[in-house]
DNA sequence: GTCTATATTAAGATAGAC
DNA sequence: GTCTATCTTAATATAGAC
């Protein structure tokens, strides 16, 4: 039962992300990639043409994605049992560790991927997203809580990442908080 | 009334974190920083004998500044009132642009900082300052509200930087989402 | 204290054989 | 589809003149 199904292409991608994640987009090099894969470095240029390629392979079906959901948040009427419905939704999605890794190299990697096509493309779809979801007359502070509200979601799962939290504690406590930042009780 | 107090080598720690801040580390070259200042590569090596030691100068003095504010957190009792204290004394602090500037750029280039000795000093007393401030009995959940309080703080003047915020809503907003988060409402 | 000139290293990328 | 071999570029860093 090995792991032999996906064709390389796909090997290169999943290395890439991990690598790309742990130690940062700059901080890896594509002879790292390859020597991870056991192969030369010019195998990776035969299946994507640049190391940018490699990260838009990823990360062009993630802005679809958020397209996606900012979509959906446009059909509905702007109104808290809307945010609250969101960031339930979100949160949920955010449980697939691709897309919880994804998101986490795209925060913590923003200064590399400046000036990117991708970079930013995810840029944009992440602020189209915070400004439908707060609404178009939303106050200043409504604005940032919204954004946090993402921001604690995106970032629980490596958040203090050496206290003695389980991964199910995180979730579930990035979750209320993020409840409790778009939807604040009453002062 | 010309700028011209300084000497060399602090015009270069300050065009260096401009340019990190605005770049990223890994993005910016010495060269970069020589052009910008009107001299070469070779005289920032006589101030300073790596890229690495130009980081560490401005956020060595940081790093000790975090320690003295985590001993002052150690010293009051751990209770909601001195958090609340803290996150107001701690907020105002970061009403200075240097020390916002320079609490951005670690923020921001995490992956290039790994692995140096300032980038882990200044990891350790983050996790120290944020531990310290949770109390040792704090439950996952108000460590990790404790660590997006100081969080928002931190990133209050570069998130959303398009939107039509002002500087000075920012900084009330953040104010008023860490202590929030710091000290929640009655479920 | 700053310069010119250069050493060193390693990255991303390509050509062409197999 | 992967290899060996190489190109090109640009970075950090150093030596020694002025």
């Amino acid at each position: 039962m090995s792991e032999r199904t996906g064709d390389t292409r796909a090997r290169i991608k999943q290395v890439a992300l991990e690598l790309f994640t742990e130690q940062g987009y700059e901080q890896t090099s594509l002879r790292e990639i390859a020597e991870r894969l056991g192969v030369t470095k010019a195998a990776l240029y035969y299946h994507f043409k640049s190391k940018e390629e490699i990260v838009s392979s990823f990360v062009e079906e993630r802005v679809a994605a958020m397209a996606d959901l900012a979509e959906w948040v446009r059909s509905q009427p702007p109104s808290p049992e809307t945010r609250r419905k969101f960031i339930d939704r979100y949160a949920h999605e955010l449980q697939s560790a691709a897309f919880h890794s994804l998101m986490r190299f795209f925060q913590e990697n923003q200064p590399a991927l400046k000036g990117t096509k991708v970079g930013e493309a995810m840029r944009t779809q992440m602020f189209a997203l915070v400004e439908v979801l707060a609404g178009p007359d939303a106050a200043p502070i409504d604005r940032m809580r919204t954004a946090y509200a993402v921001f604690v979601l995106h970032s629980s799962w490596f958040l203090l990442r050496d206290a003695e939290i389980t991964d199910a504690e995180r979730s579930a406590a990035a979750l209320e908080i993020a409840l409790e930042l778009v939807d604040p009780p009453a002062k």
